[in-house]
DNA sequence: GTCTATAAATGGATAGAC
DNA sequence: GTCTATCCATTTATAGAC
């Protein structure tokens, strides 16, 4: 099993784990000192293609050759960069949550009152979903295996599960305050949240095909994201 | 593009739609007479060989010849009967959508007072969704490719749509009662329900690893069942 | 209807020159 | 670091005997 990829290792000193073979001195990847401009450049590169090509296709639809071939250099060279395809997937996997996570940190929630709170962190968080839907479809190509590659990046786990602290210094405040209900679990309102916001983004394909709606029809669109705040608002309701 | 795969077809009548070669002469398969038991009892195998296959490995990563080894019969077989493993695949999907129908049918609210009704209808969907994983991994497949084969199959989505008119007639109930709020969409209900049951399920595996809940935890579940039928009522009352 | 054997293409991955 | 050319396993799909 692989570690995740060459990106997590920070430290140059650090030799290969002892255990595949040393396979031609990897590129050092210390984002402060980068060995060379074009370099740097060309593995961005490939990463972008790969990603489109990861999001439409999924890991094992995806094939190197395509991503070659839409990429300014060629295929050696991301097995020179990324060693496998598998592992230039996990480093794809890797910058797909930055997104959501930037967008959580700027949030300042705290500024407001409580309740005011909770419908910009449903807002903010139907609208990242549904204007971004790769991500949506990444995340979801991962679940379907076993989500094996941010299992094993703990980097990532680490990064995301800020959110939780963010909802619970908010919890814990609107209960203060009196207008929240008592004993709601932080993990599971988030889940409440992206749920609905995740869903109706990850499976709008077999829905429009049931239901023959479009749900991303602007009006439709409007009329969920109202929907869910407050759905939630009226769950925490004291 | 198929035209989902032969099973839809019931007339013996209809002959090939005229535009791909015959291909000698595919298994007619009605419900009410087959052919030869034998061969009925093959097809399901294959089928439900492919189904387990398909809901580990998704379309790309399943392989016939895994499939047919499997099987008690051989991969020429497998084309015999269903002409390729994309219309295969389609085969599974066009089951798969069964056993959530079957307990929906079976619901009978109107006995039920409305509040009590939604409540049944949130811990049925919750408990459906949650005791067969199987069923929301293909569905998550599905939508990773475009829903391209439920949506050749017509059939499917007609049954299936059919929940959309028991939640409207329940809404219009409770509306008359006065105990549930007015204007409230009967899709977007059924959205907002079915997101939680089927996100906790198949986005479990990136959950577990980014926030380390197992979310199939006894305790965890019980919590979750409840809160999404507390979020429905809240959302619905008048 | 059911099998053995194989075609034909594509896949991931590398050797080795520069 | 970057490329050309290629290896070889695996894939979907069929031909053809019975």
């Amino acid at each position: 099993m692989p570690d995740g990829s060459a990106r997590t290792r920070t430290a140059r000193a650090k030799k290969v784990p002892a255990g595949e073979a040393p396979a031609a001195e990897p590129p050092a990847k210390d984002t402060a000192r980068v060995r060379s401009p074009d370099a740097e450049r060309t593995r961005l590169d490939i990463i972008a293609v790969a990603r489109s090509e990861f999001v439409e296709k999924g890991l094992d639809g995806a094939s190197v050759n395509d991503i070659a071939a839409r990429t300014r250099t060629t295929k050696p060279m991301i097995y020179y960069y990324f060693g496998s395809k598998e592992k230039l997937y996990a480093a794809v996997m890797e910058e797909a949550y930055g997104g959501m996570r930037a967008v959580e940190q700027s949030l300042r929630l705290e500024h407001l009152e409580p309740m005011e709170a909770v419908r910009r962190l449903v807002e903010v968080t139907f609208d990242y979903h549904a204007d971004n839907p790769d991500f949506v479809r990444l995340i979801a190509i991962e679940n379907i295996h076993l989500a094996r590659h941010i299992a094993a990046a703990p980097a990532i786990a680490k990064r995301n599960a800020a959110v939780i602290e963010i909802i619970r210094a908010l919890l814990k405040r609107g209960e203060q305050e009196g207008v929240f209900r008592k004993g709601v679990d932080p993990v599971d309102l988030h889940l409440l949240i992206s749920s609905f916001c995740f869903y109706r983004v990850s499976n709008r394909h077999t829905w429009s095909a049931i239901f023959g709606r479009d749900v991303e029809t602007a009006k439709h669109a409007a009329a969920q994201r109202r929907m869910i705040v407050e759905a939630v608002e009226r769950y925490l309701a004291a």
